[in-house]
RNA sequence: GCCAGUUUAGCUCAGUGGUAGAGCAACGGUUUUGUAAACCGUCGGUCGUCGGUUCGAGUCCGACAACUGGCUCCA
């Protein structure tokens, strides 16, 4: 009876999935914690087939904040569900089942699979646990195949476990989403139940209260307080954030920033257009493979440039000019599409066939060129040009590094640009400022020989590691990310010797320079190893902040050489680094670091000096400093109105003012300035000129 | 793009098929005050958009858009 396994298979492989299946050595590696996450998402398994016993389960793993299970069924479970399925939890939980592991044949497991045993309760007659039966045709062959049973809960898994139920001391379901079988479109919608887990009450209340300080400090929710940035999706498009005068303060002191410190490194810097044409992203190789990644281009066609304002006598001249030009260019029939080479120069090409007509034609027709007035005109009305939104700065570096002949001399030539891109995201995919389709990069390329390689990598590096303390960041983490054999000439460029040369040199500078890294196989760009550079903030969430990458692939594609030492050319390598990745990104994760409490040198206002009325002589003691400050470029605003000192001061802390001067006639009669500081409160009378020099210097040194 | 939820004043949010509300902000006054909110008044709305059901729709139904949580994606 019964196939062979192999036709049970009917599910689609996703095809970036290779590495998902974990081997027995990953698992046995689980920690406590995962342990226990995963066998709570057996204890909610359990829950949920009690409630519905129709239910079909698929995956079931921890993941980083808790576990989750995919389930197939037709009730929609909701938020509200949530109660009864805990509740149900609690009671396996009670019970304190053992998870009790159970070695059986492929061939038993087929059957169990079958009969609906696996991922139930008891065996569902008429009901195959179809997606425990393709998961059992993953098992390689030769690899042990297990259960693990708690209570009447019997579910194929690898494991490990907890010992007992009893053992998950503290969990709570936390949402519920849609999600396809292995990630494929192609494959069945499942719910996805989400929960966490911990050992004890205690670590779970901590896990929400940091969720909740997370959603306090939500960039949004503060970004709209403090009037940083609009987001005006019906005029200016969603993910396209407008950045208020109060946002603009911290985007340029970032480059202010940036632009000292590469400035110190050495780097120059440089100004592109944000679109360039179809040519530039075929030769880097970014079409058409990532064109969906990109604003769709503009096409400038004879349609468009028709629609210019022509006089007639120019209507005409053109219409005569395209007879003559359709007998000149017999392949043209209107359309352009794939007619002539890509990159052929019609303007010349014209010429050159012109020549070969009879004289008198072609004066004639040179003397319609003339009146036309502007070969320019005539050629975009004809040629369909396409431009595109620049998606990435790297093009328009490399066009710049081949603007002159370079010697071994210029190099290491440093290129740094506050580029703008583009990006088409997904709609799905926009969130607030840390995914836009309009995003600014602290860009720079680096371009050198092998030698200097090492060298440049550790300075990139070594900047990095200066701008976390800047920030006071201190946990970070890099992520170096290797290519896979496996994946040369398909997801990689065929290379394998540079592939696996690169990666060597970057990882000794890795290890050499102390960094803290982990590597992860199969997840290298196109062109070369990358890193990426994920941060921890104040309350202990990662964001991924920055990407770096080795490039040995494009410059080759644009033809990027230098003359070396013996006389010979060669191509550079580059570096793409962004230290500071967009600023989009990084000032939505300062703001929930700082919790919208930005350093002074940051704070969109700085300072705000406050009159305890609108006394006249006060006002004039007060004025001057306000001028001082501003003529220190020092951002500073007065309040001398009449209102209560307490109302006043309320408002300067709500509006996150760093710091707070407060002058009443006794300051004023000392000559001093009463100091408070946004969140800490007054700090008590200091003399004017005092109080100011330490702002100055506070801010000159970025102190914290 | 897919699944689900949400959308009411500048902001935060009430609103039971029957006359659109509050607080804050803004604006106009009054108040002359020592470290987180003094008082009075005024203004503010196509209830996301379009369509449907109904005598009547902010409320019920549908489509679209945007946002949010996920999925996929993230060179």
């Amino acid at each position: 009876m019964g196939n062979p396994p192999g036709n049970d298979r009917q599910f689609m492989e996703a095809e970036s999935n290779g590495s998902e299946r974990k081997s027995l050595e990953q698992r046995a590696q689980m920690t406590e914690l995962e342990r226990l996450r995963h066998s709570c998402a057996h204890v909610m398994a359990t829950a949920i087939l009690r409630l519905w016993p129709d239910a079909q389960f698929a995956y079931g793993p921890p993941v980083e904040n808790g576990f989750y299970y995919d389930v197939e069924l037709d009730h929609r479970i909701a938020p509200e569900d949530f109660p009864a399925i805990e509740a149900e939890m609690k009671r396996e939980i009670k019970a304190n089942h053992v998870f009790e592991k159970v070695v059986v044949t492929r061939d038993q497991a087929i059957i169990d699979a079958r009969s609906g045993r696996l991922g139930g309760l008891s065996e569902r007659p008429g009901q195959v646990s179809k997606f425990k039966l393709d998961l059992l045709n993953q098992i390689p062959e030769g690899e042990p195949i297990s259960y693990y049973r708690s209570g009447d809960f019997v579910d194929l898994c690898a494991g490990p476990h907890v010992m007992r139920t009893g053992n998950i001391g503290a969990y709570r379901l936390t949402s519920v989403a849609s999600a396809y079988y292995k990630g494929d479109e192609r494959n069945p919608q499942l719910q996805r139940i989400y929960g966490t887990a911990f050992k004890n009450k205690t670590q779970l209340e901590e896990y929400f209260k940091m969720l909740e300080e997370a959603k306090r400090r939500d960039h949004r929710k503060i970004g709209q307080e403090m009037g940083l940035f609009f987001m005006d999706a019906e005029y200016t498009g969603p993910g396209m954030p407008l950045w208020l005068p109060k946002g603009t303060v911290l985007v340029e002191e970032l480059e202010k920033l940036a632009k000292e410190t590469e400035f110190a490194a050495g780097y120059v810097r440089v100004r592109t257009p944000h679109l360039a044409k179809e040519r530039m992203y075929l030769t880097s190789g970014h079409l058409p493979y990532y064109a969906e990644s990109m604003f769709p281009p503009m096409e400038l066609r004879a349609e468009g440039a028709q629609q210019r304002q022509l006089t007639e006598t120019e209507t005409q001249l053109q219409t005569s000019q395209f007879d003559y030009f359709r007998q000149i260019f017999p392949e043209w029939d209107g359309e352009w599409c794939g007619k002539f080479p890509p990159g052929m120069d019609l303007g010349k090409e014209l010429s050159r066939r012109m020549q070969k007509r009879p004289d008198s034609e072609r004066q004639e027709a040179e003397g319609k060129l003339q009146k036309l007035g502007e070969m320019s005109l005539f050629r975009s009305a004809l040629v369909p040009e396409r431009y595109y939104l620049k998606a990435m700065n790297c093009p328009h570096h490399h066009r710049i590094f081949a603007a002159e002949p370079r010697s071994y001399r210029d190099l290491p030539l440093r290129l740094a640009e506050y580029g703008c891109c583009y990006r088409y995201e997904q709609s799905g995919e926009l969130f607030g400022l840390m995914r836009v389709r309009s995003l600014n990069m602290n860009d720079a390329h680096i371009y050198c020989t092998e030698e200097q390689f090492a060298d440049e990598f550790r300075a990139v590096n070594d900047m990095y590691l200066k701008y976390f303390k800047v920030f006071g960041l201190e946990k970070y983490q890099m992520r170096f990310s290797t290519h896979a054999k496996a994946g040369l000439g398909k997801k990689y460029v065929d290379e394998p010797e540079l592939w696996l040369k690169t990666e060597d040199l970057v990882r000794r500078v890795l290890q050499e320079s102390g960094i803290n890294y982990v590597e992860v196989t199969n997840e290298a760009a196109f062109y070369g190893p990358k890193i990426d550079v994920q941060v921890w903030s104040a309350i202990g969430r990662e964001f991924t902040i920055a990407t770096n990458q080795v490039d040995f692939a494009v410059p080759a594609r644009f033809g990027l050489v230098y003359k070396d030492r013996d006389n010979a050319l060669k191509t550079p390598l580059c570096i793409h680094r962004a230290p500071l990745g967009t600023h989009e990104r990084f000032i939505g994760f300062l703001i929930e670091h700082y919790a919208g409490n930005f350093p002074l040198w940051l704070a969109p206002e700085q300072v705000r000096v406050l009159t305890l009325n609108d006394d006249t002589a006060l006002v004039d003691y007060a004025k001057p400093i306000v001028t001082e400050l501003r003529a220190n470029m020092v951002r500073v605003e007065g309040d001398f109105s009449a209102n209560p000192i307490k109302a006043k001061i309320a408002d300067a802390e709500t509006s996150r003012v760093h710091t707070m001067l407060v002058i009443g006639a006794r300051d004023m009669e000392a000559g001093n300035v009463s100091v408070r500081l946004h969140g800490k409160g007054p700090q008590g009378a200091k003399p004017k000129g005092e109080v100011l020099a330490e702002i100055l210097s506070a801010i000159r040194e970025r102190r914290a």
